[in-house]
DNA sequence: ACGGTACTAATGAACGTTCATTAGTGCTCC
DNA sequence: GGAGCACTAATGAACGTTCATTAGTACCGT
């Protein structure tokens, strides 16, 4: 990280993410965070309060990002069908471009302090109940069929955790092409 | 943990692939894991070399015991639809009745160190190769009908993680119940 | 039946290291 | 000159691990 500007709340936090997605909240030291800052580690507590504080902030910030980007798909649209294939093109292009945020929203959550747990684990149900929603109007309308449609809601959500596994944004397919092509699963997978 | 029997290593592995699940190998001490077996730290070395051995050693018996499933559920089936749904059924059914194993298989593989890590990320290659395969070839012979095999497989690989999520033994639906749905949403998937 | 021996498994103490965090100090730019 | 930001130094706590030692048990030849 360039030393020239100094370091700011965000960067230490853009930072962390990217650590914490790749070796875990507890195997990510405070000094590994500030030398990817180029600074040393007492200098992070200019910014932030604690590593705690870190890391509930990367997940609060990617949780209202996905909620949002999931009310804006879904806005004004009727037909229960589109609304299944946006509400899963909304959450893999969610995956595929902020794939360190994801990771540790879905890891980490067992490191977040009692009253930080509760608040982002909160927003997550929020949202698996937004998209169970869907599904469970459809087949009541008739448009979808499967015998469980909450067993149906988790598989939809969870599918698209592979996409960032395996995703390259240098690869062969564009990210809204991946997001397309998992919309047909989940609408396929509802039959 | 009873104290009337002594520690085995068998015990320890078992105890700690339980935390590791809960709180992350880094979040996990080996006083944890003591305490959980009502015995001091030091008393682990009796029975292990070290942490990380720990982790390997979990790691591999979930692989093992899941590759072999594999190829048990697989064996004499002809068919490739009946081979999907059995692969999956068979994936679905381990995730479901080892829920602690296959958790520390899916996060705690960035823990290994990197020796370890490539034997169990072979192992894990080889497994996703299996359902990769059966599903190109059913694309090929035209039984399936996706764009994107490779894509797919990940999907139908992935989806079953979020059954160990929901899933409780007391619950409304039984292990097997459940594997059959999974195995019909991967059908879904690949038309 | 008995003493000797080896094995298993546990212990408290201590090792060196790393951890997150605090205190205090100085530079630099407005 | 004051705010912002980085520094060094230091803190107590916790970490994984090693060590010497002890208690209990099972097998052995006699």
């Amino acid at each position: 990280m360039d030393r020239s500007t100094p370091a700011s709340r965000g960067a230490v936090v853009d930072a962390a993410c990217q650590l914490f997605a790749d070796r875990g909240y507890h195997g990510t030291s405070m000094k590994d965070i500030a030398e990817a800052l180029g600074v040393r580690a007492p200098s992070l507590y200019n910014h932030v309060a604690s590593k705690q504080e870190i890391l509930f902030a990367i997940m609060d910030k990617a949780m209202e990002r996905a909620l949002a980007a999931l009310e804006e798909a879904l806005a004004g649209v009727e037909d229960v069908s589109e609304q299944l294939r946006r509400a899963t093109e909304s959450l893999v292009l969610d995956f595929l471009r902020f794939p360190a945020e994801v990771t540790v929203c879905n890891t980490e959550v067992r490191s977040l302090e009692a009253a930080n747990r509760l608040a982002i684990v909160a927003k997550r149900d929020h949202y698996a109940a937004r998209v169970r929603q869907i599904i469970e109007q459809g087949c009541r309308s008739g448009r979808f069929s499967t015998r469980t449609p909450q067993i149906a809601a988790f598989a939809v959500l969870e599918m698209g955790n592979s996409a960032k596994s395996w995703f390259r944004p240098s690869g062969r397919y564009p990210d809204t092409y991946v997001a397309s092509e998992y919309g047909e699963f989940a609408l396929r997978v509802v039959g």
